[in-house]
DNA sequence: GGCAGACGGTTAGGCGCCTAACGACAATTG
DNA sequence: CAATTGTCGTTAGGCGCCTAACCGTCTGCC
């Protein structure tokens, strides 16, 4: 997250006095989301200071991690388009070019043209990017386990349940932003 | 976040697959992570695209709140400098420098040289800018109420705990950093 | 067969964020 | 009082991400 979040996170007692100003503010539901939103970019840049060092983005590495095949590589050799690619990293087609752009300069992956469909090409991991990944992975992966090695399973099971809950609430929000246009359509 | 995460997050038994090959994988805890990412960025989103609609982005939204008052206003008139806002949104001086520009042009803060000190600049809200804020207030903390709407009141206190856990664990991670690029020195 | 439409990848332009470096000024020190 | 050191805000340059628009190619339908 390229984000941005207030660094000391408000009070309970600060949300408690606003709410009393806004109504619409709900402190429980306010602190959950500051502290997700805080946490989720706190985590995200423990990795990401640490694929720093080998001159990696997060969106270099999930181009890198998409090629490495989704459930690990379920056809060995998968090339993918970067159509394809866009869709499982959550970006978009330019966004993938210029990664794309940026990887083959460093030797990672490599662009083939396909051979049926001339619109087409393909986007697969050279060598260097094998290594590099074989390189990567194995501290990538130590940062989370490490992370999270202050929870107990049953702790983990629950948080990822509590996480699910609200991906799912959010995955809703198309439909209530639709409504709201509507609604702002209307009082134009 | 301006992230990027893998759509469909891999299922278990890919991260039991994978975790055979990779010792230091640890399923549960990669499951957690990654889901605790992609959560923080569908919320993310969900504000902003909010925010998106009055021509706010999430970093100009965080100048506005830092100047609208940490703590709800504390000291009724509190002009920042550039500096105190980097640090209380937590970006670097030079993109408060940026933002505040946008503002500014946009005509919701304001610039005004410090008498005492010349190297300082005070920014603080104009009308335009606290009327903003008032509309888009109200509607940001029912987003946030609707977000965790699913949530009781428990499941609430036990996720902050859970996500203070995980935050504290990050806030560690300068130290860790620190040995791993000594590690890395003393290789060279 | 021919043509409209859909689809593939890229380009152009913009914003947010960063680091590194600058000029202006203030505070500290000999 | 002069020189160093530190701080403040800004600038310059880079990357990731986006949207909008662009070409080249394939496809479906008549």
């Amino acid at each position: 997250m390229p984000l941005l979040m207030l660094k000391d996170l408000p009070r309970y007692e600060c949300l408690l006095e606003a709410a009393r100003e806004y109504p619409d503010l709900d402190p429980s539901a306010t602190e959950v989301f500051l502290n997700l939103l805080r946490t989720g970019d706190e985590a995200f840049r423990v990795t990401e200071d640490h694929l720093a060092q080998h001159d990696i983005t997060h969106g270099r590495f999930g181009v890198l991690m998409a090629l490495w095949g989704n459930c690990h590589r379920e056809g060995r050799e998968t090339p993918l388009g970067p159509a394809e690619i866009a869709e499982r990293t959550g970006v978009t087609r330019a966004t993938v070019t210029g990664l794309v752009d940026t990887l083959e300069r460093a030797g990672f992956v490599a662009r083939t043209p396909h051979s049926d469909d001339r619109r087409m090409t393909s986007v697969a991991l050279t060598l260097a990017g094998e290594a590099v990944l074989a390189k990567i992975l194995p501290e990538h992966f130590r940062q989370m386990a490490w992370l999270m090695g202050t929870l107990t399973e049953s702790e983990r099971k629950a948080f990822v349940q509590l996480l699910t809950k609200v991906m799912a609430r959010a995955a809703e929000r198309p439909v209530a932003v639709a409504e709201e246009l509507a609604v702002a359509a209307a009082r134009v």
